[in-house]
DNA sequence: TGAATGCATCGAGTATCTTCGATGCATAGA
DNA sequence: TCTATGCATCGAAGATACTCGATGCATTCA
């Protein structure tokens, strides 16, 4: 191998790439991005990758009280029951909506620091 | 079917998601944001949802010259050629990057104002 | 012109995701 | 207690995504 061996490369020195930012919080546009950084924030967008979640954020965003339950979901995003709730786990792992249950009901509502944080890694 | 039929619903009265928010570019706050948005949209997460990809990304925001050839990519990486050229690839599909053909390199430059409208749709 | 280098594409293997019907569990009401 | 309803989980089918070795194309240099 013997990768950049002064050979043949690019004139650019990108090498030790400026790692002076001292960030608390992972950002994608701070220097190297180490692989556990980059693996939580993939998580974190992978929650997003998706029309039917990311519908189904908005109609919780739009929600007068601020929740919505399971029921109202599956009418609007045209999915069946056992999908919306696929979903609805999904962005509850990735900590972007919280269930709560009450009777018979789950109410969902978003967490919006948590979307906030990931505004922020961009 | 006949869903919300008073019968036995929950309470809230999330219907008619009160879609007065005249926005020009999607949102995810914004009320029920249409399939084609959020399809739209998902695509640029997408782009966002691998690790390796947003290592990609936090290189070449670090890098001084604002660009970096797809050899100086593959080490820091620590994926083949190949792999590294299909991410970059995906990322420049999502219009978060741009390649530049000098010679026998390419140089691919970040695209901050694509960044920053996904930004916005958080 | 010929050899070497940088990058993209192809093809294949494996893993992960989306979706649904069937089923199970918990709660509410008769 | 029995029945009905809301939601989660299971199992399976089909579609996508990640990864790499092999290969092809373009450019540079001798």
């Amino acid at each position: 191998m013997a990768k950049a061996a002064g050979a043949t490369t690019a004139t650019r020195s990108t090498k030790a790439t400026g790692a002076t930012t001292g960030q608390c919080r992972p950002s994608v546009l701070a220097s190297p991005l180490d692989r556990t950084e980059a693996a939580g924030l993939a998580e974190g967008f992978a929650a997003l990758a998706d029309p039917v979640r990311l519908r189904a954020l908005s109609i919780l965003a739009a929600a007068p009280e601020g929740e919505v339950c399971v029921c109202e979901l599956v009418g609007p995003l045209g999915k069946s029951q056992p999908t919306v709730s696929h979903h609805l786990k999904i962005l509850s792992q990735a900590g972007l909506v919280h269930g709560d249950r009450r009777g018979k009901w789950v109410w969902y509502s978003l967490d919006r620091q948590r979307l906030a944080d990931l505004r922020g890694a961009l």
